[in-house]
RNA sequence: GUGUUCGUAGCUCAGCUGGAUAGAGCAACGGCCUUCUAAGCCGUGGGUCGGGGGUUCGAAUCCCUUCGAGCACACCA
């Protein structure tokens, strides 16, 4: 089905060519002043210029023509040139129907799918979730879904921070600890212990301690270098204790994105890529793209054009250890050879903005990827707290995702339990599902790229334009729709389209007709927020429509009818949409 | 210094491929529950869209300039 825009556009169109003007001035949006018209035209005054004729005549001429439109309803010139128009009912409940009886509500699918790998997530392991992490799940699933809703194939990698820094600076403060590791024994042959010297509560401690002694103090930096490197070079008691390490962190990271609803169909790390990086790097020299600098292996990656200063590329550092960037490159070249993808998309903090430009720029010099491979880096902003500063807890520590989650629950509980009469486990239940959607759509409806401030207390209040809000829109649909079904009605048979009856209905109607345009938009921009505030309008326009309408005490059985066909194809596109975002709704709450 | 992102109501944010009177939410104030869930609905107040130029019939939106803020700039990730 095309866009209900497109579809009154072309009526447009095609009055403006019959009235012997360029078809492309009749593109039709929709109207900034509602209390005025649904939708408006202003093609007459781009035109006036081209055709040196006044605005308002071509707008007289074109809406004369539209008189007996079967999709407008009412069509007027008004000064200087605006034509202003609304939408015939028949059109509208005609196109409704369509969305009914249409899988994914008629939206039109791409002729030539891409292949997508998207890479979000990207936690340390060894190190806890915090509230960091969030966003890069939290948007990363969302446009996921959505790209694939919009039918192209993806793919999402987690890329795991597993062979960095980070595994030296755990494996050294190990050492500090337990020196007497049959781990650290250089001559030790055989066999190492299967179960771990920690546990994940360990874990989360050594790598905060570890860090913090690193940036204090030189020497033992340098030992985690040391120990960096050789865990990358292979010593045996090194790569023992980090197969230690991912054993009980990956477990543990599968269990903490699981109850984010989150999931990945890749679980590759950093460390996947180890065995081929010297292959990559000998064939970057061999190439004449990278040479020694300062001891260093780097490609050049400034171009003519630039305005700015561009540091060259990184690939070995002067110890010969991998770097960020080495992986980087090195999993661009297997995800090639293993997906061929058209589209790679990583999501990180903007921050690291420029990293990424480096990456792609020698993925494309040094001929990784194919010319017509696409590579976008998705920056999202910082969380800050309430004063504007990066999120810290009171203590001014980072905040774990479970205490968040813990916090934004029990709040949920409470408020479950004040209103309504649930037993324990329905309420515990649908705390979790509403306190997801309040911190989903929380981070969701801010565009991606802006820091945004991270505010609790906003999370547990929920009214306006929150997750909850959407929840209980949906809520109220399905707790009427069900009562229908109570009263002996039967969905599936009696659910109609009539034609609008109250100025609500019809702003209703014209809210779920947007549908498919909103979900090109978000998939082509990779923007959850449009999804967000389009749904945010559509449960205000129910709202209002509920609040005017009775729906199961309405006699007249035809728009009763009518009524249940909106409630389900309103139900209907908010759930997929919430899908898409990444939560859903409860039954009841 | 170079680059980059941004500056819209008291606060948090939409709107930005130019259109009529710049929109929401929160906070403040005032209405609406014997009637399908009040986590809701309706209303009031609140803005020279950081400042200044320019392009245009028309600018929050495009261009220039200026002020202010954040972030990044090869051996961390």
């Amino acid at each position: 089905m095309k866009k209900f825009l497109d579809l009154i556009s072309e009526e447009m169109k095609q009055t403006f060519e019959a009235a012997g003007y360029d078809r492309e001035l009749g593109k039709v949006t929709l109207s900034n002043r509602p209390d005025l018209c649904e939708y408006q035209c202003n093609g007459a005054m781009a035109g006036a210029k081209l055709y040196k004729k006044a605005p308002i005549m071509i707008a007289n001429e074109v809406a004369e023509r539209l008189s007996g439109s079967t999709v407008f309803s009412e069509v007027t010139a008004v000064a200087p040139g605006f034509l202003n128009c609304k939408v015939k009912e028949s059109f509208i409940t005609e196109y409704l129907s369509g969305m009914r009886t249409e899988d994914k509500f008629g939206m039109e699918m791409p002729e030539n799918p891409k292949k997508v790998i998207i890479d979000y997530g990207g936690p340390n392991v060894a190190k806890p979730l915090h509230v960091g992490h969030l966003r890069s799940a939290i948007i990363g699933e969302s446009i996921k879904r959505i790209v694939r809703y919009a039918g192209h194939d993806i793919i999402g990698d987690i890329h795991l921070g597993d062979w960095g820094l980070q595994m030296g600076l755990i494996i050294t403060e190990l050492k500090e600890r337990q020196p007497d590791l049959v781990y650290f024994d250089e001559n030790y042959e055989g066999e190492y212990p299967e179960e771990a010297p920690f546990t994940i509560a360990d874990l989360g401690e050594i790598y905060p301690t570890a860090s913090a002694k690193s940036k204090e103090d030189e020497a033992y930096k340098e030992r985690a270098l040391d120990a960096t490197f050789k865990l990358q070079s292979g010593v045996r008691g090194h790569r023992a204790l980090w197969k230690h390490i991912m054993d009980i962190s990956v477990p543990d990271l599968k269990k903490n994105y699981a109850n984010l609803n989150v999931d990945f169909e890749l679980w590759k790390g950093e460390s996947d890529v180890h065995d081929v990086i010297p292959g990559m790097a000998e064939k970057m020299k061999a190439d004449g793209f990278a040479y020694m600098s300062e001891g260093a292996l780097v490609v050049d990656v400034k171009e003519e054009t630039d305005t700015k200063e561009l540091p060259p590329c990184m690939i070995l550092k002067s110890d010969g250890a991998a770097l960020y960037t080495t992986t980087d490159l090195a999993t661009i070249m297997e995800r090639m050879k293993d997906y061929d993808p058209d589209l790679m998309i990583y999501l990180t903090d903007k921050r690291q903005a420029l990293h990424f430009e480096q990456v792609f720029r020698c993925a494309r010099k040094t001929k990784l990827v194919k010319p017509e491979t696409e590579m976008i880096h998705i920056g999202f902003g910082t969380m800050n707290g309430k004063d504007g500063k990066p999120f810290k807890t009171r203590e001014g520590g980072v905040m774990r995702l479970e205490v968040l989650i813990k916090e934004i629950n029990d709040e949920m509980y409470r408020k479950i339990t004040d209103n309504r009469d649930v037993s324990e486990e329905e309420a515990r239940e649908t705390a979790s599902i509403v306190a997801l959607s309040a911190i989903k759509y929380g981070d969701l409806s801010n565009q991606a790229s802006k820091d945004y401030i991270f505010d609790i207390d906003k999370f547990t209040s929920f009214e306006g334009d929150t997750g909850p809000y959407i929840l209980y829109t949906i809520v109220r649909i399905k707790s009427i729709l069900n009562k229908y079904k109570e009263q002996g009605g039967s969905i599936a048979e009696d659910a109609t389209f009539g034609l609008a009856g109250s100025e609500s209905e019809k702003a209703l109607m014209l809210e779920l007709t947007k549908f498919n345009a909103v979900m090109e938009t978000a998939c082509a921009e990779t923007a959850p927020h449009k999804v967000c505030a389009y749904i945010y309008d559509l449960a205000n326009a129910f709202n209002k429509f509920y609040h005017e309408t009775k729906i199961l005490s309405e006699e007249d059985d035809a728009k009763k009818k009518g009524y249940i066909a909106l409630l389900v194809l309103a139900r209907d596109v908010l759930e997929t949409c919430i899908d898409l975002l990444g939560f859903s709704a409860p039954e009841r709450m």
